[in-house]
DNA sequence: TTTGCTGTTATAATATTATTATAACATATG
DNA sequence: CATATGTTATAATAATATTATAACAGCAAA
């Protein structure tokens, strides 16, 4: 169980939470079917609220990456519906890549960037 | 002057605003050397305090896209400065591609997207 | 000089959100 | 039975965003 949190950082616990577990479900660290640790678990660990846990499973099951099932708590499942996460994917791709247009990053450069996040994650 | 706020949306209004001109200069909406608008008259026509536009103002400083002179106000001025800027793309382009991956979205789509966004936004 | 417009800075109040703290409940497991 | 799960409710606190005024220094034009 490799998440990190920095707790610097400017960025909302539960995002950064939400965020290290879809890179996990990416780089295959966790499977699907697989079932993540509980709130109250996880929450300890970490040293945070279980509210905050919470939110962020809440989070990712309204986005489609986990199944609550309440005997065995959060399980890996992530659904298939692409046409969501496109809309998001364009919407955050435009504000990054804006900027790399401004600093002029020539496009290659961000092809072979994809390239090689794509390679890190694939499985 | 085209910069839409959405004043539901739940990020804050003066991360829209330098998104929202950063998008800007990527699409030449605004050139280099152009003047944005004081941070007065803005926040008037937007409809926001003067302060909020100043912090949006005060980011794209720190980030390189404008300068500001005290008696023309921020001026567009990008700095290729690409260093720092792509250690943010990574970070972003890492989080975004690994919802894509998550749910199968092929590479080919991705570059696909890249490039539309790419055509839009080169001058 | 005076007037008006810049950005900048300071201070404070308010609003919104994130985080924590307890607690209780229904349900399933052993 | 005891224990662990997610869920929900309520409240308090902390952190941040936003607004409200105000003043200052620099510059330009009347």
């Amino acid at each position: 169980m490799f998440i990190e949190i920095d707790f610097n950082s400017d960025e909302a616990l539960y995002l950064q939470l939400r965020n290290q577990i879809i890179l996990g479900i990416a780089t295959d660290q966790f499977h699907e079917g697989e079932s993540l640790p509980s709130v109250r678990n996880l929450a300890d660990v970490i040293g945070i609220n279980m509210h905050t846990v919470n939110k962020a499973y809440t989070l990712l099951k309204q986005e489609g990456y986990v199944k609550v099932d309440r005997r065995k708590g959060a399980i890996i499942a992530v659904d298939a519906d692409q046409a969501l996460v496109m809309e998001e994917i364009r919407r955050e791709l435009q504000v990054t890549l804006a900027k790399s247009c401004c600093k002029n990053v020539p496009r290659e450069e961000i092809h072979n960037l994809v390239d090689e996040i794509y390679d890190s994650m694939e499985r």
